[in-house]
DNA sequence: AAGTTTTGTTAGATTAGTCTAACTTTAATA
DNA sequence: TATTAAAGTTAGACTAATCTAACAAAACTT
């Protein structure tokens, strides 16, 4: 049985390292910014972990998750985001206060809980972010991430997820009526100032390049439906 | 804000001191059996909660909770029995699966998660064990509780609780068919070798009354309905 | 009332997770 | 390539919660 903290880590090396293409492993600082501990802290925490053969790491080098390691962290994840589904499905948080009490919840341990909790929202495939829930069965499809800066001037694309869950932000897309599932335009874009100017449902506002960044579409939306 | 251990101390001595009527204060062995750790550590954590006000309490004495202590306590009981009802009610989990798990669901931190999820079960007033939950304005009715050794031979009476929450015990009286809000006659009582014929749904069974004193049971169904 | 048992406390050790400060290794750059 | 900067590690200290062993106080029991 892990500790919550062991859970946190290999919950922050899979993000780090396995969730997107193309990343495959994570220096000690990285993860400690991402668990906002000191670099010591987790250079310790990585020489357990590793006694514990849930990652492969060396002195002075970068970090991965090993097969057993992979599979708890997916664990991890798949309780939070359903945890989230729940909360934003079936209590009616928003979009932007799910992720704080999940990161909680998360760590409840009872197998039956998650799998009954998983029947009862009707075993969704993505949670309120869009992000892809990770099946039981450890199943979990990659997704090459676009983002808004991929979208050409006067395209329409689908709203997938986010990269920043940080209340600030989802609170700031929101704002812009941002939401999963819900088609954007690209109206123009400015390169040289960085600045995009899109429309969602018949609104038109401003977003920095940057911020574009952290916002995942998917597919062009030919026919803008219900915009 | 507390930690889970404090928590947990406060909800035993929550259990021991106020929940029955006729009770006031708790020993150093007693509360240390409750939590199942030693009186040492207990004798210890007693004084840091006497430090922050949160319990009365004088070296060698007994304790008990303050007004302060009380509130909090009464805070965690209620998430801990609605998380209940939420998993029996909403994830068809057993009558003796949802203590576990809700042991450690009552340390979730969000006041909006608590008072969401009381909405969501539709304000219910007893967990299924029959226990009242106490109410987010601090309301609590004690109940003078009466157990199946006061029941006359020949009466029918309701079952409103039980006073042991172990997997085992719950599942032994499961066995008997005995559950919240069922009628239950006692058929005969034989007083020297203290043990009770009782009838559930039309099935009879013996119990001794040392478990007996664990079934708490209301007014007496004078028409034993559907039976 | 004296002795014994029960109850409760104190002291010192242990573990997990964190920190700071000092040090080492690797990478970048002039 | 020599120096500097960045990244990473080690050592030592701290806190919370636990334990065991030894001690102290209170409560029974003759």
């Amino acid at each position: 049985m892990l500790s919550i903290t062991e859970e946190n880590y290999l919950k922050a090396l899979f993000r780090l390292t396995c969730e997107e293409v193309g990343k495959t492993d994570a220096g000690t600082n990285e993860i400690a910014a991402q668990l906002d501990v000191k670099p010591a802290t987790a250079s310790d925490m990585l020489r357990k972990l590793k006694e514990k053969k849930l990652i492969e790491y060396e002195k002075y080098g970068k970090s991965m998750l090993t097969r057993r390691g992979k599979k708890m962290a997916m664990e991890i994840v798949r309780k939070h985001r359903l945890w989230e589904t729940f909360l934003y499905e079936k209590l009616g948080f928003t979009w932007d206060e799910v992720h704080e009490v999940a990161e909680q919840l998360e760590h409840i341990q009872s197998q039956k809980l998650i799998e009954r909790l998983n029947t009862f929202l009707g075993n969704p495939k993505y949670d309120p972010h869009g992000d892809l829930i990770p099946q039981a069965d450890g199943e979990f499809k990659l997704i090459e991430k676009k983002t808004l800066n991929d979208i050409a001037e006067g395209e329409t694309c689908l709203v997938v997820g986010v990269s920043d869950n940080s209340a600030e932000f989802l609170q700031y897309v929101d704002g812009l009526s941002i939401a999963i599932h819900r088609p954007l335009k690209v109206v123009s874009r400015k390169p040289f100032d960085a600045i995009l100017e899109i429309e969602v449902k018949g609104k038109r506002s401003a977003i920095s390049a940057r911020l574009a960044d952290h916002i995942f579409v998917s597919r062009e939306v030919k026919k803008a439906a219900k915009m």
